[in-house]
DNA sequence: TTGATTACCGGCCGTTCGGTCGGTAAATAT
DNA sequence: ATATTTACCGACCGAACGGCCGGTAATCAA
């Protein structure tokens, strides 16, 4: 149910998705979707959770590796790409929302928490050299993961490979687009 | 009035934003509102159109330009970075419709188009070397354009130069976050 | 077999929304 | 001074929404 309320928000948006719209895609009622939940709400919340410890779990496993950070940082930036591709319906309602209710400020609290370690391994990644120091660590980790965010707009789960996308993103990202000469 | 309508279209989403919150933040009745334009939609799709103008005009003038592809794809990401700095609330807007309407679904095919000189740039940059052609064009393409629409998300107008953010994002996407040796 | 739990339903309620309509007051033109 | 256009308003409408309630049918435990 989870799984089809999440696939209406997306087709439609939170806001346009009707409790009647979920009950009819899962062929009951209205009032048998109450059954199952406190309300709409709650399928946002359930949602967007699912998405957020996914990242955070990532973040820890990169946490606890014994690498150097700009390693670190690579392997976050790939990990995150897959987690996304994973749980895709999950990120891209969560990515969406705009903190108009507490549910929804609570996920964008712990957004920016996420952003925070981001913030710090780009700058540890800075101090230990291997990444450029010239770019503003919170800055550089906004761009970045503004690009594994985009995903959501045009990926779409079956068309192939996310570790494809994974390794173009992460080229881009850490050797960019320009041939060395020319 | 276009203006006080996609400000809070940008805070509370399109669908949360009701007529009445229109008029209450311009200090008139939803009626006078209705006097002045045709319906909600019109607010929308106007908002839109003064973003996909911007770009397609960006798109113009760099096309024009005598230049390597390579070097004009490198003006189009910055013009790109400027336009949405200028237009910011009307990108943001633009950026989030999901094409639920006629209109929202014009609105996208718009973006499409645009998506697709972007990619018809990048596949030029490649064979005219100088962007590295082990990616493939429409992936790259929307990878850096996505880093670039994800200004929407957090970059604020007031906060400083637009230039700032377009000098750290082309460097990103151009040469890479990694410093050469370490 | 019986009792309880679980899944489901039709019908309803209060609210909010986008939009309309008839009419008034101010500005502008003649 | 008068006529016309422009800006605005209060009251209202039908539709859609999230959610609730009382009751029924199926499932399952004893």
């Amino acid at each position: 149910m989870l799984a089809a309320a999440v696939r209406l928000f997306n087709e439609r948006g939170y806001d346009a998705t009707s409790m009647f719209d979920i009950a009819e895609s899962l062929g009951i009622t209205k009032s048998s979707v109450y059954h199952h939940i406190s309300g709409k709400e709650q399928l946002l919340q359930m949602a967007m959770d699912r998405a957020l410890d996914g990242l955070f779990e990532a973040a820890g496993e990169v946490k606890a590796l014994d690498l150097p950070a700009p390693e670190r940082l690579e392997r976050l930036v790939r990990r995150s790409v897959l987690v996304l591709a994973e749980r895709f319906e999950y990120v891209t309602v969560l990515l969406r929302v705009r903190g108009n209710t507490e549910v929804e400020q609570h996920a964008l609290s712990r957004r920016r928490d996420f952003d925070a370690i981001l913030t710090d391994l780009v700058k540890q990644a800075q101090a230990e050299g291997g990444v450029r120091p010239d770019i503003d660590p919170a800055t550089a980790a906004r761009l970045i993961f503004g690009m594994v965010n985009s995903l959501t707009e045009w990926y779409r789960p079956r068309t192939g490979g996310a570790e494809a996308i994974a390794d173009a993103l992460t080229r881009i990202a850490f050797e960019g687009l320009r041939t060395a000469e020319r």
